[in-house]
RNA sequence: GCCGAAGUGGCGGAACAGGCAGACGCGCACGACUCAAAAUCGUGUUCCCUCGGGAGUGUGGGUUCGAUUCCCACCUUCGGCACCA
């Protein structure tokens, strides 16, 4: 058949869409004869114009949907939007639309574009997150959360900005003074009644993931931000009293507790204050409220801090310590106090030093390397000049001598330096002993009174000593020393009690149980992640279903009047203030307990508790019993692969693991998680290698690029330009190759007019080879997303097809198979073009509906193979061989070759190896 | 600072299990077709070279008959976290 047609995108398209559309052949319906298959992709927010991004996203994850379809699974994959949200209500204060008209009408727009890329999307599954039928059961959510105790309320600090009067979201927060993006005012942070959901109750769960297959990247990340960290709650007394709970994950060290830090949040900050303080540590709590978590977390900032003037004491040796505030201490995590050890951390180290406070060491170091800076002035000749014999002098200058002591010699370095030293001077023993030698006595810096006694003694012989704080503010001074001061490791435990010379790696567990005995303490795992906040004061969301009822409290909203609808006729101040809390009804109501008039709550829902569940409501958007019908339910999940971008590993993808660890255990959902497989795909680019934005300019318009060059080139072009899990910069000139391709396709597969006659039989295995081979990889590469080289086969056989076709294969069998099965190898690439040619030659409607190949391993199978020889690893020779042959055979056909005799130059081969069917190595 | 990923021709990238480095494509050069151009087709395209070869996968070492691939150290880029007690 000989068809002469040109190949034209903007028509074949959407007319196969408007087919496919028509026949339902995306319906995807419940079929207990067929293995399911949930291909999820991420849901859009629909912001107005779908992206090259959204492209890079979904046509291949569609691509991947449909050859599980052609491998015989009934495959659901679904589509959908995140309307709830922010930008729709900028949008309404600025240009004065209402947030539903600007999100309906986008997803107007964006539903158009979404089917222009002839996805296998099953628009009857649809569901908008700003549907009442949607956030009916949103709001459900909720109420089942907070039936079980997962949601609660608690007071909690928001940036707000004092001249918009609203709550901002982090991004909203500009500058390094931390202004309002809108009106410039210096944002504070205000304390409001927020709800939350218990995630932490479900952190040590969500630390596992052995049932799941996803990136190794992705369970770093979220290791990372629930952050573990296993160590002890030891309870410190105020001296008013009070208890104060610290976590430590060093209990080893609490011996070395010189001081005590409350994040200045801490609740006994007040209590604890004495008056002639109370002015200072105002003062400072307000300015350090103000910042943000990150700026007063940026560890390059210089430590700051006031005392509190009162003290607290240390129980396990009942010293007493100074209570300070700063802001290095975080309210967030732990119980946002601390007690600080300077000897053994790091931050504690540099606000002792800065402060004066002294610093004890606890834990010996593990090379036990002591240091001595001996002035000449202070000690007798003769032990100097046995420090230099030994060689322990490490440099020397015209005043003193700075020496390393190994650990073997210490006891006699002491005794020689009590003996050498004289009534003028002293010698520091520093970084393991710790022990100060006077003329007249040896002093062990073992406590804060020793800290304070050396010192003093110092001083009488020393007068320039005067300004020094501590003994570690003097010895901090001379560089040498710098380098054993502090140290975080394990070791063993001094300076503490019954419990010194613990070992390092049993001093945790002794002190621990040591504490649980006394009643002090106990063992306690602590974790970074918190409790989610979803309470946003917006109106652009899913109201939270609560009434505060004077009586009765915060009282859930009846399952049978859900939804609380949101109020339309909303007005827009420029102000930017929830409307909810404006509207002149619509908050006020009554208590469904007593019927006495009651308040709504005026917060809405995070949008991400939206998006936690989105995938169930795919399984039937009009179910009205439920959140999701439970046939569906059990049919098709969990989601099988779920494809997105990696922005999401710390929060959507830990909320909707959370989500659904509560509701199994609430009985709604089954099972582990709720997505078995996740694939991440990188992020393209603008062609400046900058992320594209409008304001630079940058951004790839995908509708341009349809109308140019028709769908089915730009999806291969997506698969083909980069690996997919990397993502890269837009490349404009890559895609005409990719438009090459599929014209190539087309011209060639169409027209089968006879060539140069008959192909001989070796054309034709040849041709046959090549095309199972090229299956056998382009099943692998869709198998595992490597959808780069599932286009360069196909390319690559085309080439090849190509040239059997001038050597006579058409109008063969073998010609026909090829045919064939490269069609259905494109078919989800490029869904429409395959069909196109599929019909013009006359196969069956449709090929998205055919099963996918089968390789033919025989035929697959080479007959010669081509082997390198090396002599000595270089590569000398090629031999074609047949792949029956024997190693010795093989082995003799290479000595043979001329060019190998004269690279051996004479030399008896020392070893040959030889790789079946892969090389054969010489080695003289 | 900590954690993670990645460094291969002019460019995007390939090499699946330690065995022919540079598949496939872009770009470029030359040629064919054309009055000409576009499109298309063909040939070539890692670098150096005295045409025998030699070097080469971020850098330096190591293991091996053999390393883009494994090990150690370092450099660069990107991403995440950022005083987490």
């Amino acid at each position: 058949m000989v068809v002469k047609k040109e190949y034209n995108p903007a028509k074949i398209e959407p007319k196969w869409q408007a087919k496919w559309a028509e026949d339902g052949l995306y319906r995807s319906v419940i079929d207990h004869t067929k293995p399911k298959h949930y291909a999820l992709t991420m849901l859009p927010y629909p912001s107005g114009d779908l992206h090259i991004g959204h492209w890079y996203a979904m046509t291949p994850s569609d691509a991947r949907a449909r050859f599980m379809r052609m491998r015989g699974f009934n495959v659901l994959f679904p589509i959908g939007f995140d309307a709830f949200g922010l930008p729709a209500e900028n949008a309404a204060v600025k240009h004065n639309i209402h947030p539903k008209t600007w999100t309906y009408s986008n997803i107007e727009r964006m539903r158009k574009q979404l089917k222009s890329m002839g996805a296998m999307f099953d628009w009857e599954r649809e569901a908008i997150s700003s549907d009442p039928e949607y956030y009916r059961w949103t709001q459900w959510f909720f109420i089942q959360l907070h039936k079980h105790d997962l949601a609660y309320r608690k007071l909690s600090p928001v940036d707000w900005c004092p001249t918009c009067n609203t709550t901002l979201a982090r991004e909203q927060v500009w500058g390094e003074d931390r202004h309002c993006e809108r009106c410039g005012t210096p944002v504070i942070k205000k304390n409001l009644e927020q709800w939350f959901f218990r995630t932490t109750q479900y952190a040590e769960e969500l630390l596992d993931f052995s049932n799941l297959d996803w990136p190794e990247r992705v369970q770093t990340l979220q290791t990372n931000w629930i952050g573990r960290s296993e160590g002890a709650l030891v309870i410190f007394k105020t001296e008013q009293g009070d208890d104060l709970e610290i976590f430590t994950t060093r209990p080893d060290t609490l011996w070395g507790a010189t001081f005590m830090v409350l994040a200045p949040e801490h609740p006994l900050v007040e209590k604890v204050t004495t008056p002639e303080n109370k002015s200072t540590i105002e003062e400072y709590i307000y300015q350090a409220i103000r910042q943000s978590d990150i700026q007063r977390e940026s560890t390059g900032k210089e430590k700051t801090g006031v005392f509190t003037g009162g003290y607290a004491i240390n129980p396990v040796n009942q010293q007493r310590i100074p209570i300070w505030v700063a802001d290095y201490v975080l309210m967030t995590y732990g119980s946002g106090a601390i007690m600080a050890v300077p000897a053994h951390d790091e931050r504690d180290f540099e606000f002792a030093l800065k402060f004066g406070l002294p610093i004890i060491p606890v834990i010996e170091r593990n090379d036990h390397q002591v240091r001595s800076l001996i002035r000449l002035t202070d000690v007798d000749q003769t032990f100097l000049r046995w420090l230099l014999e030994e060689g322990y002098v490490q440099f020397n200058d015209k005043a003193s001598y700075g020496v390393v002591i190994p650990h073997y010699a210490l006891d006699q370095f002491i005794d020689r330096a009590k003996k050498a030293v004289n009534a003028n001077g002293w010698i520091e023993v520093v970084g393991s002993q710790w022990e100060f030698i006077f003329s007249t006595k040896s002093v062990t810096l073992s406590s804060v009174a020793a800290d304070q006694e050396i010192l003093s003694m110092m001083k009488n012989l020393e007068p320039e000593l005067t300004p020094y704080r501590t003994v570690m503010e003097y010895l901090w001074e001379q560089e040498f020393y710098r380098p054993v001061l502090y140290h975080s490791e394990r070791g063993e435990m001094i300076h503490s009690g019954q419990l010194s010379r613990t070992p390092g790696d049993m001093a945790i567990k002794q002190v621990v149980e040591w504490l649980e005995n006394k009643g002090i303490g106990k063992r306690k795992v602590n974790y970074k992640l918190r409790d989610w906040l979803i309470s946003r004061q917006r109106y652009w969301g899913a109201p939270i279903p609560i009434v505060y009822c004077p009586e009765h409290g915060a009282v859930d909203v009846p399952e049978d009047q859900l939804p609380v609808l949101l109020p339309e006729d909303v007005e827009w101040r420029p102000t930017g203030e929830s409307p909810l809390k404006l509207h002149p009804t619509w908050r006020f109501t009554t208590c469904p307990i007593c019927g006495k008039p009651a308040e709504r709550e005026t917060d809405t829902m995070d949008t991400f508790m939206c998006s936690s569940w989105y995938h169930l409501r795919y399984l039937s958007p009009k179910y009205d019993q439920g959140p999701f019908d439970p046939k569906e339910y059990d049919y098709w999940m969990p989601v099988d692969t779920y494809t997105g971008g990696i922005e999401h590993a710390t929060m959507h993808l830990i909320y909707t693991r959370f989500f659904h660890k509560a509701c199994r255990d609430m009985g709604i959902t089954k099972g582990p998680e709720p997505m078995t497989q996740l694939r991440n795909q990188g992020i393209i680019l603008g062609e400046d290698s900058e992320k594209m934005s409008k304001s630079r300019g940058n951004v790839i318009a995908p509708d341009k690029l349809v109308e140019k060059y028709g769908a089915d080139t730009v999806r291969a072009y997506l698969m083909f330009f980069a690996r997919w899990d990397m993502g890269a910069p837009w490349n404009s000139n890559g895609i005409e190759g990719t438009a090459r391709w599929v014209k190539k396709v087309w011209a060639t597969l169409l027209d089968d007019t006879p060539i140069n006659g008959k192909a001989d039989g070796n054309v034709l295995r040849e041709l046959r080879r090549k095309v199972h081979q090229t299956l056998r990889s382009v099943t692998h590469d869709y198998e595992n997303f490597e959808f780069n080289t599932v286009i360069s086969s196909l390319m690559e056989l085309l080439n090849n097809m190509v040239n059997a076709k001038e050597n006579g294969a058409c109008g063969t069998d073998e010609w026909d198979e090829a045919v064939d099965i490269y069609l259905r190898m494109m078919a989800p690439a490029t869904p429409h073009v395959a069909e196109e040619i599929w019909n013009l030659l006359g196969k069956p409607y449709s090929i998205h509906t055919q099963p996918w190949p089968i390789v033919d391993e025989e035929a697959a199978k080479a007959d010669t193979v081509t082997i390198p020889i090396q002599v000595n690893g270089k590569l000398r020779d090629r031999l074609e061989l047949p792949v029956t042959i024997t190693k010795e055979e093989a082995i003799i056909i290479a000595l043979e070759r001329e060019i190998i005799q004269k690279h051996l130059m004479g030399n008896t081969p020392k070893n040959i190896i030889y790789i079946p069917q892969r090389l054969i190595n010489i080695v003289v």
